[in-house]
DNA sequence: GAAATAAGCTTACTATTAGTTAGTTTATTC
DNA sequence: GAATAAACTAACTAATAGTAAGCTTATTTC
């Protein structure tokens, strides 16, 4: 009980997040998932985009990536009825809300960077 | 330019931050990091402590963390004056702000929780 | 006061995950 | 119709994580 509740949460609020709350952080700190859900927030986009904006990443893990997402609900795969190489990637409204833990992260760097220079 | 600016941070807001999302993101999404810090929210602790308190972390992947976590400045490591095998790990100041991160994804958690019974 | 236990590691090894390279299939462009 | 591109997939190597054992300095127990 005591091991998993820190201020800001009350003990009966901690039931399920514990457990919840690990895999969470795992899952969405897993190597790529930030920066692939960071570069979605702007809007749907194309494998090659995502591809050609991430900076290191490799079109295996991307996939890899992209297919975990979508098992985990946060983007959906479009496939364009014309064409199946026409494939576009939007987050779902799930993926959309992890904008203000993004959000809570840039504006933690943001604080650091100030303290550094005072 | 327009490859790193979701819509909530404005152009010139953008500078250094897409470099140093992507680097923050990558440090605090490394396995285990997240839970080590969620545990040290709750104030101070000793090295078996905190392995106690996080079941699967094995102590060599402790260790490394904890130094990780040292070196980039978001803990403290506090050796007893009178015995070197009492040590406790702290929060600095920069990393106590992360709880408002922590926060952000257990809010985003019981969201999700909530709309799946919708 | 010696022997046993515990804290806080470190080292050596195996298993899992990530990254690289090459190749495949369906569209589109020249 | 040949060449290029999109969106993968497979096979392999490199890096990271996990496991098991041991080491050193307290502290506790008899």
């Amino acid at each position: 009980m005591d091991e998993c509740s820190p201020k800001m949460i009350t003990p009966n609020e901690c039931q399920g997040i514990c457990k919840d709350f690990h895999s969470t952080i795992e899952f969405i700190g897993k190597r790529w998932v930030g920066v692939i859900i960071y570069s979605l927030l702007q809007g749907p986009k194309r494998y090659h985009q995502i591809l050609a904006e991430i900076p290191g990443i490799s079109d295996r893990l991307l996939t890899e990536r992209l297919r975990d997402l979508e098992k985990e609900g946060l983007i959906i795969k479009r496939v364009d009825k014309t064409s199946q190489k026409k494939v576009e990637y939007e987050l779902t409204s799930a993926g959309k809300e992890l904008e203000k833990v993004i959000a809570a992260i840039m504006h933690w760097i943001q604080q650091k960077g100030k303290s550094q220079y005072q």
